[in-house]
RNA sequence: GGAGUCGUAGUUCAGUUGGUUAGAACGCCGGCCUGUCACGUCGGAGGUCGCGGGUUCGAGCCCCGUCGGCUCCGCCA
């Protein structure tokens, strides 16, 4: 029934035949796409990776190979010879690359037959994700996917280019390593040879890429994969790819001065024109005027401040907020002064039950200039005017406010802002608007377990003039500033890194501050503070996250589409129905007890 | 850990206030067709309404639970 492949070589790809190959004999192979049968005459679409052909079976022509082809189902595996001829003009498609010409048949091998997909590959409407995730090698085989993997491979390429270019050597580290409590949970891997001893998976290769400058590589690259073990998101999978780098004897504006050629030579390759330099803010700015350390600055509706416009207020809410050090900030929408109660309630609803805010108050600025809001009865049409005079507000427009302690409020603003963005259509999807985001705080406080903890990581470098403000008497973490950076494109953290700490004995001082003892330094990073003694070279670098990155030039708004073979949000892959049990033999082995 | 949302032929979906035999398109199978290209045309097969329980004379529809996909909050140094 089916056919060897034997000799048979192939000569082209179907997707690559043009009017310039006519008279050729070719051999083609690949996947039977459509079959359209006219009796006598059957005409079949035969794909590969570079797209389709059409070739024509005819029963005077070739009554052997015209009755083989009877047999031809949807996604059959099969070998052609034949000769490319040029089609006569009515029966030119203009549709398709290779429609200036056909394939007559002489010969045709069946190498594969094949069970009818469970999803037609050419739908207007692709099938339900879980249905592709189990089928992923068959959803792999739609035009979008191969579009989005051939996509990710040459930004790959264009990034491994363009850094070698640039002096970097590519070098791999392990995947096997030590676990470094501080930060992600940790994907473990119980070590066999070392019954109860876990090896980790790295959340990245941070301290073997800091090695390797102190060995002096000076420059190093790695398209990295890392391991976290969260929870997912559209934009978070527990296992995805940075373009890792580190360079030596180098400053921020070293680091930006980099990147920036690299993401236009990047964006160039997805047919995105990006102009440099790319803007600066600093943190404090973000959190202040978008209350994101990811701003997407392609719409405007930034924070105001309204505090001091209520500090003489004895409207209860607004003064408590204001005497426990909160915030009152509002945001306009131009031409919002028609929503509608009902709209107003879904939106307070969305601002208290997603980011926990307290209530969203709001004034009205009518077409006709009459000022109605929330709070009229609070606070009295005065300062209501003078409020919404200082939020910008023009006849038409409507302002939100939200009060409460500053996290809350930049989170529930922010959220708001965006969303109204959304909703309005506020955001130009044709702007690609890249910022540096620098200057962000070493340190961040959490009350729960009254300590402190690195922003960034722990082996960021504060700025030069903030380190005395690490210990002494008027030591101050919350006020120091760390040499760390993001880069964010529309709203989306594309990638992020600092200048390290390349002296021991301020590395030792980060360590005191975050509550470690000098001894746990020592049996967590012992390896690396022994390095670092070693004549360490000022050093930093950054990481890119080449999933969003891809997906963002692919117009995917999740990075499943542009990963091969993603997890679900369970970080189940159903293709292969992993994670799943193993036997007792193997847990015998590792000396691991199941507790449920 | 929490919230929302979806789950009906192979696929994408419709399914009224709870009411007779659960529909459509595409796909699939068979016939016809010599220029189609999302071929056309005639005919046919195909359903555990995710799963379990409950309410009811009667459940795809209502209630409870559960499983799974997706989205978000928390989390993600």
């Amino acid at each position: 029934m089916l056919d060897n492949l034997g000799s048979l070589k192939r000569t082209h790809r179907s997707g690559e035949l043009r009017a310039e190959h006519t008279g050729q004999e070719v051999t083609l192979m690949g996947w039977v796409f459509r079959r359209r049968d006219f009796g006598p005459l059957t005409f079949v679409d035969l794909r590969d990776r570079e797209g389709i052909v059409q070739v024509v079976f005819d029963e005077e022509r070739n009554p052997t190979a015209h009755s083989k082809a009877k047999r031809l189902r949807s996604e059959f595996v099969i070998a052609v010879q034949g000769r490319v001829v040029q089609r006569s003009a009515e029966t030119v498609n203009p549709n398709i690359k290779t429609g200036d010409i056909e394939i007559v048949a002489e010969q045709v091998s069946i190498l594969n037959e094949s069970k009818t997909p469970p999803f037609e590959l050419d739908a207007a409407k692709p099938p339900s994700e879980d249905l592709r995730l189990e089928y992923r090698y068959i959803d792999l085989r739609r035009q979008k996917m191969q579009d989005n993997l051939r996509l990710r491979h040459r930004l790959t390429m264009a990034a491994r280019n363009y850094l070698d270019r640039q002096g970097f050597f590519e070098i791999e580290t392990p995947i096997l390593t030590k676990s470094t409590p501080e930060g992600a949970r940790d994907y473990l891997v119980p070590s066999r040879l070392n019954p109860g001893e876990f090896y980790a998976l790295p959340q990245s290769p941070q301290l073997f890429k800091q090695i390797l400058m102190i060995s002096g590589y000076d420059r190093y690259f790695q398209i990295a994969r890392c391991f976290r073990d969260e929870d997912l998101r559209a934009d978070r999978q527990p296992e995805f790819t940075q373009i890792d780098l580190e360079m030596s004897f180098v400053q921020p504006e070293d680091v930006f001065n980099l990147i920036e050629p690299l993401i236009v030579e990047m964006f160039a390759v997805g047919g995105v024109e990006v102009k440099t330099p790319f803007p600066r803010m600093d943190y404090s700015e973000a959190m202040e005027r978008f209350g994101s350390d990811k701003p997407d600055t392609r719409f405007g509706m930034e924070f105001v401040n309204l505090g001091d416009i209520f500090t003489e207020t004895e409207f209860a809410p607004f003064a408590k907020t204001l005497q426990e050090d909160g915030h009152i900030k509002a945001i306009t929408l131009e031409g919002g002064a028609n929503y509608s109660r009902k709209q107003i309630d879904d939106l307070t609803a969305f601002v208290r039950d997603v980011y926990k805010a307290s209530g969203l108050a709001w004034v009205r600025y009518s077409e006709s200039g009459e000022i109605t809001s929330s709070l009229m009865k609070n606070l009295g049409e005065e300062t209501i005017r003078r409020a919404a005079e200082k939020a910008s507000a023009k006849a038409g427009d409507m302002v939100f406010i939200i009060a409460g302690n500053r996290d809350v409020v930049a989170a529930a603003l922010g959220g708001l802002r965006l969303e109204l963005g959304k909703r309005e259509g506020l955001v130009d999807a044709t702007k690609w608007n890249f910022l540096w985001v620098t200057n962000f705080p070493m340190f961040e406080y959490h009350p729960e377990d009254k300590r402190w903890y690195a922003m960034h990581h722990p082996f960021t470098s504060p700025r030069d003039e903030d380190i005395e403000k690490l210990s002494g008497e008027q030591a101050n973490p919350g006020g120091v500033l760390a040499k760390a950076y993001d880069l964010v494109l529309n709203g989306v953290e594309l990638g992020g890194g600092s200048i390290r700490i390349h002296r021991p004995d301020v590395q030792q001082t980060i360590f005191r501050t975050l509550g470690f003892s000098d001894e746990e330094a020592r049996r967590r990073f012992g390896f690396f503070l022994d390095a670092l003694t070693y004549g360490t070279p000022p050093h930093g670098g950054i990481a890119l996250g080449l999933d969003r990155l891809t997906a963002l030039l692919a117009g995917e708004t999740s990075i499943r589409e542009v990963i091969a073979f993603p997890k679900t949000a369970r970080a189940s892959c159903l293709m292969t129905d992993s994670p799943s049990e193993v036997s007792q033999e193997q847990l015998q082995e590792l000396k691991i007890k199941i507790d449920r």
